[in-house]
DNA sequence: CCTACTGTCATAGTAACATATGACAGTAGG
DNA sequence: CCTACTGTCATATGTTACTATGACAGTAGG
């Protein structure tokens, strides 16, 4: 598994390292009990703060995505979040309202998007049946 | 055109006003050459400062959404962002991503996911139509 | 011209983010 | 037990993002 972080990019880097650990469980290429890379090595790696990791480990604990053991080590859940099911719908919505409104503004017309979204959705599908074969 | 600030909601107030104002673009219920709220009745509404909306307004002014005149106001642009192709491309299909992730993440499969996308496009066709019947 | 509206700029204070460092606590293996 | 690994906490520091305040500049109409 590896992460990248953009200094340049503008979004927070303990986000950046959120959205991609997320990333990486929802296309299958870290699996359900898994370990992370722990906070130290990987803080060195990506030339971050030790506390940076730290707290994006921490945020995707609070989001459900991974349970930390002190002096173990932080593992991926085995799927679902903690979030009650109204709560979960609301986000997704939110999430898929943002993309609709940026495909409107762009004149992205209903065919085109459906057509991208199917796209994205099949690229994270061979991602996620790729990293299942060896 | 009522636009709704949520101090708690962790994003800033000035990117909330943006992404309303694209949204009510995208909708229909703001048109092409309409006048915006002027900055100081708009910030006293909202309980917010001159600053932010201006500020909100010339982010919206850098992504092509208004054009703003000294002394007169702010209108919206006919459409069309000013940004190349292959950049909006790329725009779009990190905010596709983005929902395609959470959608894996909240264990939503391919049928579900689609048919929300469908909804939420028939949700914003709907109120562009009604917007442009009176 | 003057007043009332428009947007704009300069400045300053507060909060968020990231880093750095040191100390502490639990776990595993020699 | 001791060492080396894990995560956690507290504190300090610098930078940047955000918001707030007041002064400035262009426009329109009486």
């Amino acid at each position: 598994m590896v992460f990248q972080i953009d200094f340049k990019a503008g979004k927070p880097v303990y986000l950046q390292l959120v959205d991609q650990v997320r990333r990486a469980a929802a296309s299958g290429v870290l699996r359900p009990g898994e370990a992370l890379p722990s906070i130290r090595p990987l803080a060195e790696a990506l030339r971050i703060n030790r506390n940076t990791v730290a707290k994006a480990y921490s945020e995707l604990e609070s989001q459900g995505v991974i349970e930390t053991v002190l002096g173990k080590g932080s593992f991926l859940t085995n799927g679902g979040s903690p979030f009650a099911k109204s709560v979960r719908d609301k986000l997704l919505i939110a999430e898929v309202d943002q993309a609709v409104v940026a495909a409107h503004h762009m004149n992205v017309d209903r065919e085109s998007f459906l057509a991208l979204v199917g796209e994205r959705l099949d690229h994270f599908e061979r991602k996620l049946v790729e990293s299942q074969k060896p």
